[in-house]
This record gives structure tokens, C-alpha cells and sequence, in this order.
DNA sequence: TGAAAAATTAATGTCAGACATTTATCCTCA
DNA sequence: TGAGGATAAATGTCTGACATTAATTTTTCA
């Protein structure tokens, strides 16, 4: 685990990448304890608020944790489904959020993804799952309903299908880019919705899912995609006529 | 913007989380400056070391980028599809290898995340992504190629199908998906593959994107699960019996 | 007069050393 | 034997300084 003092590079950005490539290429396992921050210190001949630097990198990856104390110190972290969940909605948040993506490209995308995992939800699904579903329609379809709950419970009902095909991994994807696409979704298309219509095919969705029919799930999906879309379209012709 | 100094989080995490969030809510832009390292400490009631440690996070996540000089300090960064990508994969890559997560949820994931843009590229996919297509296949074909290079063929095959569909979102979703799983079904593959059947089944779908066929682009891509599928669950009986 | 060169300045990058705080462990003493 | 306090080791934070970089301004000289 070298560094190159004459490099342009900060000497903290190079240690923290030194050290991730130990983890990454699992030199350093999970739970195993990184030298204190004086032994570092010395090792890369840096001081130790440099050492400090780099572990703080570390650290807004969740690739590391570290705790005071004696025995304590920097330890390769576990990362959880959680944690890798939050970190992809905030890159995905804020990717859509800084670049001119399209609403068009990114409900497309998005309802693509989530079609992915319909034939297995369907298949899979528990009563659990289904009641959730039922759940969050029969939430949305309560009159007092304020848009902010509407979209949350949206997020939900659609979080529980995407959590019915049984596997972590397509839902850590899927939930990820579903929650982050919700709030530029909602922005725009939170005055002209028309609550009913979402409700009657959520249903459409739900009844699907009930009798196990993936393709029938897919289809459900893609006429909430066309709703969705032809919604934002209407919205911006009214809005540029405005202007 | 404040900070709550009796907090048990530590100080540079707080204040990285303050920021964090005025760029999420937009109150910061992309290229704006923001204060300098001391004015922040001022703002902030710290030292200057502290408001390094938080900014080094926020860089460690590409948020923002710093500069030295006269008219230097640090830059609200916009987040580009690369950079992204780059931390989704590293993100799932560690997901993937510090869980317990079996070969064939990561491998059912993959391909269903796959087969969601199989539609979407068999219809709008170019005459390159197609050649890059038939090339990665030839260059799978020749018979000197290193195990290595067949991977990263696999990979650029994948990659350009994926491309094919013309949505960025979508791309920056299912390629970090696909390449932080290629070394995981590699590792577990590599001994056993059958190149002549993965090639046969990669000109499968080539076929099937030539025609612009959807359904036969889905269908090629669970075939070729199935057969890694079956390939992982054999190797996975015989190291057993060895053992 | 104009342009090159030098000085200035403002910012980040790095260092050294100190003190504060937290926590596990050991030791003492009742 | 158990409880409580001393101890030590680690991270967290601060102060102050110097190094380095790069834009800006000033000076100098052809």
C-alpha cells in the first residue's frame, strides 16, 4: 500500500483511494480493523490530519466506520442493503436533478425498470405484499388525502410490488431509481393528476398481481406510463401556451 | 444553515450533511462557489480542519470540486452520468461481495434488469450498436482470447445492447448493474463456461436485435440465464462433492 | 505605449503539536 | 468477589504556521 508524494493528485484523495482498492479487492474484509490514524500516518509519512482527510472520504462512502476509544479506531464497514439504497437515491436524486434529463427519458426509464421485476413479483408475491398494495389504494383513494401523502403512498404501493419478486438485489436497484424518479415525477405532475384514474389502475395492477399474471402486471404498468406521460405532455402544452 | 454543536455526531459529519443538503433542496447550484474553508470554519464556529474533514466527504461523493489558487475554493459539482456510474458500481460491487447474497438472486436480477430494455433497444438501437455487437461476438470467437478479455467482451456486448435502447437513465441504471456482476458470475464461472454456447446464444440475440424483435431479444437473454444458471448450480455440486 | 516580468494576494494543501473526549481494561480496595 | 477508580489508547478538535497554486495587479523596460 504505497502513495506518490511527486503526484498532482491530493495526498488525501490518494490514500483513500490506496486504501478503498484494499477493501474492493478484499485485502481488508469487513470487520477487520485499519492501522489508528498515527500508524497511517507514518506508514504514507503524511501527517495525521491528511491520514484524517482520507478516512473521512472513506467514511461518506460508508466503506469504513470508526469508533473512539480505546480499542477503538477505523474498521471496514458492512455495507448494508440500506445504506447502499440511500447512497444510489441521492446519486440518482441528484443526477436527474443537475443534468437537463428529460421527463419523458427518465418515466420511461422508470417504468421500464419496474417492469423488470413484474413477472416475478407476480409469481412470487405473499399475502403480505398484496395486502400492502391494497393498503396504499385504499389510502389514496381517501378524499383528505394531502398530494404529499398521495406521492408517499404512491412510492409505497409500487415499493411493494417491486419488494414482491423475493430478491434484495433487484430491489435495491429498482426501489432506488423508483424513489428517486418519484419527486421530479410528482413536481411535475402534482397539480393535474387525477387521483381516480391512478387509483383505477393501481387496481388494474393489484388485480394482477392477485391472480399471479406478470403480463397482466406489465400491461398495468405501461398504461400507468401512458397516463403518466400524456399527463406531463398536457401539462407542458398548457403551461408554453401560457408562457 | 446551522449545526447543533452538543450533537453526538460528530462535527464534520454535521456540517457535510448542512451542505449536503443545500445542494439537494437546491439552494446551492451547480458552479456556485461556495465560502471559503475559513469563512465556512467562522460561519460554522470551528476550526479550519473540521470544515476540511466535512468538505473532503462531500468530494469523496462528487458533489463538489476544489480548486487552489486566487479565485479558487470549492465548486458545487455537476454530477455527470460517468461519475455516477463510477459510484454505482463500486456501491453494488460491495454490496454484492461483502452480503450473503447467493449467485442466483444476483444472477436472476441481472438479466431481469436486462430484459427491461430489451423492448426499447430492439426498437431503437443504431446500426453501430449493432455492429459493436457482432464485433464483441467475433472477438469472442477467436480462439487465443484470455479469459479476461472474453469477460470484458461479455461485458461490451452487454453494454452496447443496454445503449441500445437510447435512454441514458437507463443505460447509468443497468450498466453499473450488469458490470458489478460480471466479475461475481465471472468468479464463479470462469472455469467452466462453454464459450462456443455463450457465443451462439450472444448471436441469438444479436439476431433477435437485428430484427428489431423484442420479445425474441427477452427470450435470447433468459436462455442465456438458464444456461448460467445451470452451469453455476453444476460447478457448485461437484466443489461440493470434492470437499 | 505596450507587453513582459515581478510582486501581491487569496485560496487550498500540508504539517506539527497540543488538548479534549470517549471507552476498554486493569488495578485497587472494601 | 465485586465495585469503583486510575490508566491507556484511540479518535475528535483546535491553534497556528508554512507551502503551493493561480489570478490579479503593479512595475519595469524596450
Amino acid at each position: 500500500m504505497r502513495i506518490d508524494p511527486k503526484s498532482a493528485a491530493d495526498l488525501s484523495a490518494q490514500i483513500a483511494t490506496a486504501i478503498r482498492d484494499e477493501i474492493v479487492e478484499g485485502r481488508l474484509i469487513v470487520d477487520q480493523r485499519l492501522p489508528s490514524e498515527a500508524e497511517l500516518a507514518d506508514h504514507f509519512d503524511v501527517s495525521r490530519p491528511t491520514v484524517r482527510e482520507a478516512l473521512k472520504r472513506l467514511a461518506a462512502q460508508s466503506l469504513i466506520r470508526t469508533q473512539r476509544g480505546a480499542s477503538g479506531g477505523a474498521f471496514v464497514n458492512r455495507l448494508s442493503f440500506e445504506e447502499a439504497y440511500a447512497q444510489q437515491i441521492t446519486t440518482s436524486t441528484l443526477l436527474l436533478s443537475m443534468n437537463t434529463v428529460s421527463f419523458e427519458t427518465a418515466c420511461e426509464a422508470r417504468f421500464a425498470l419496474e417492469r423488470a421485476c413484474a413477472a416475478l413479483s407476480a409469481q412470487r408475491r405473499t399475502a403480505d405484499h398484496l395486502a400492502a398494495m391494497r393498503a396504499e389504494i385504499h389510502r389514496q383513494d381517501q378524499p383528505g388525502l394531502t398530494d404529499e401523502a398521495f406521492c408517499a403512498s404512491d412510492v409505497a404501493f409500487h415499493r411493494a410490488l417491486v419488494d414482491g419478486a423475493g430478491n434484495p438485489v433487484l430491489s435495491y436497484q429498482l426501489a432506488g431509481a423508483v424513489e428517486a424518479m418519484q419527486p421530479l415525477m410528482n413536481m411535475i405532475t402534482f397539480t393535474g393528476r387525477d387521483r381516480a384514474r391512478i387509483v383505477a389502475l393501481h387496481e388494474r395492477i393489484a388485480d394482477a398481481v392477485e391472480d399471479q399474471d406478470g403480463g397482466r402486471v406489465a400491461d398495468g404498468l405501461s398504461a400507468l406510463e401512458d397516463e403518466t406521460q400524456t399527463l406531463a405532455a398536457r401539462l407542458f402544452a398548457e403551461r408554453t401556451a401560457e408562457a
